[in-house]
DNA sequence: CCGATGATTGTTTAT
DNA sequence: ATAAACAATCATCGG
């Protein structure tokens, strides 16, 4: 049987999230985020008129339609953005204890 | 090391 | 500006 994790995830933006972090370097993006990017304008094409509703799922549906190999570039993506995200991130842990002195 | 959590990311559309 | 479907993520924390 497989493992249920924790589906524990609202669907609504986490309303402004507590204060944990001093800087909150926010992660990266995800790959969808970068699929979406480039389909969002492919599905609306084919989908003339469509409520947001339509197109998100479309979206998602055609995003798992596609093999990991067209996830490559989207996936390299989402690899490249979570660098970016670590280097906020170091800059987040740099000024973790110094304070910004100008 | 492992597991669980939470926080976040961006699109679309409509109000 | 925000909400919700859609999906990924994956960094962080704690023992």
């Amino acid at each position: 049987m497989p493992k249920e994790k924790a589906p524990k995830r609202a669907a609504k933006t986490r309303v402004q999230k507590k204060k944990k972090d001093p800087n909150a370097p926010k992660r990266g993006l995800s790959a969808y985020m970068f699929f979406a990017n480039e389909q969002r304008e492919n599905v609306r094409e084919e989908n003339p008129g469509i409520s947001f509703g339509q197109v998100g799922k479309v979206l998602g549906e055609r995003w798992k339609a596609l093999n990991k190999t067209q996830r490559e570039p989207y996936d390299a993506k989402a690899e490249a953005d979570k660098k970016r995200y670590e280097d906020e991130k170091a800059s987040y842990n740099a000024n973790d204890e110094e304070e910004e002195s100008a």
